[in-house]
DNA sequence: CAAGACCTATAGTAACGGCTATATATGCTC
DNA sequence: GAGCATATATAGCCGTTACTATAGGTCTTG
């Protein structure tokens, strides 16, 4: 313990340090999980639409040099979530599917929501894009409900 | 320009890349900007509530060691947003205690609207520790209409 | 089938945010 | 005021995600 929890209490109207703790631990391991899901999200969107996923386009798409692209990807294929066929393009592995079913539908769900909630489209898009990895799936329920019901939220 | 997009559309469904490249970074830029609202706004706290900013409490709160609270600081410090005064605490400078107010602000509403949609007490303040820092004004403007007026959004 | 275009891999660097271990400074207590 | 507990600083490490520069494959095309 710290000498000011010792002396006096460090902060009568705050959490509990450790459910605090917890929180950010929490928005930690979100943050890293956020780049594997952006990516699987976005190479089943070119193999859906475009038909093929390459590094070079995954680049441009994020906004990152090709490099960067290729030691994501190494550590995609370490997790088994795609398979990389040289010079033939990215493509996803059952499980990299199934990520990529679950993050797209969430990524909808939020998008939509906030443009229920009467944000405009382009900062819906946009907001939704950073928004997506922290909700749960209790708010991600919650967003479901208004969407389809608008204004009649759970409250009773 | 790649040999996809030449051969045939890449992408006839998706939104053109430069859009998309910017709102990913927009998403990497507010990542790296979090931490430093989660500092200014946890020492805020303290100093509030508690009446000491100090290292090891900050650490225990954030659930980080001492040394990586240290090396944050002296970040936090050289962007003019704290004063340490060695054994005696960290101070937030005027501009420190400006984003900490905009930052609790925001924060505090984002926690508001998700519970006002119904999600419990709980989920509320864990995922809008993840959700505060991508919320973009236009966004957080909704959310407080919502609270004044649930059920009552922009839409006409 | 050789050349050039294009895609991928690799090397080396940097910034950031973590960590442990340890040194140093301060304040409290006796 | 000396010693000890506590707070802070520093050193050195690691993993991640980014970058540039460059090397090396592959494919297409003339």
């Amino acid at each position: 313990m710290t000498r000011s929890t010792v002396g006096k209490p460090a902060s009568p109207v705050m959490m509990d340090a450790k459910s605090h703790a917890a929180g950010f631990r929490k928005a930690r391991d979100a943050r890293r999980s956020e780049l594997i899901e952006d990516y699987v999200e976005l190479i089943a969107d070119f193999l859906e639409t475009g038909g093929e996923a390459r590094q070079v386009d995954i680049a441009e798409r994020l906004g990152v040099a090709q490099p960067t692209v290729a030691k994501m990807l190494t550590r995609l294929s370490d997790e088994g979530l795609i398979v990389r066929r040289r010079y033939r393009g990215i493509f996803l592995t059952d499980e990299g599917r199934a990520l990529a079913k679950r993050t797209r539908e969430r990524h909808h769900i939020v998008e939509t929501f906030l443009a229920a909630l009467g944000v405009s489209p382009e900062t819906a898009r946009t907001d939704a894009e950073g928004i997506e990895h922290h909700v749960s799936e209790e708010t991600l329920a919650a967003f479901k409900r208004f969407i389809v019901r608008p204004g009649n939220s759970s409250r009773e």
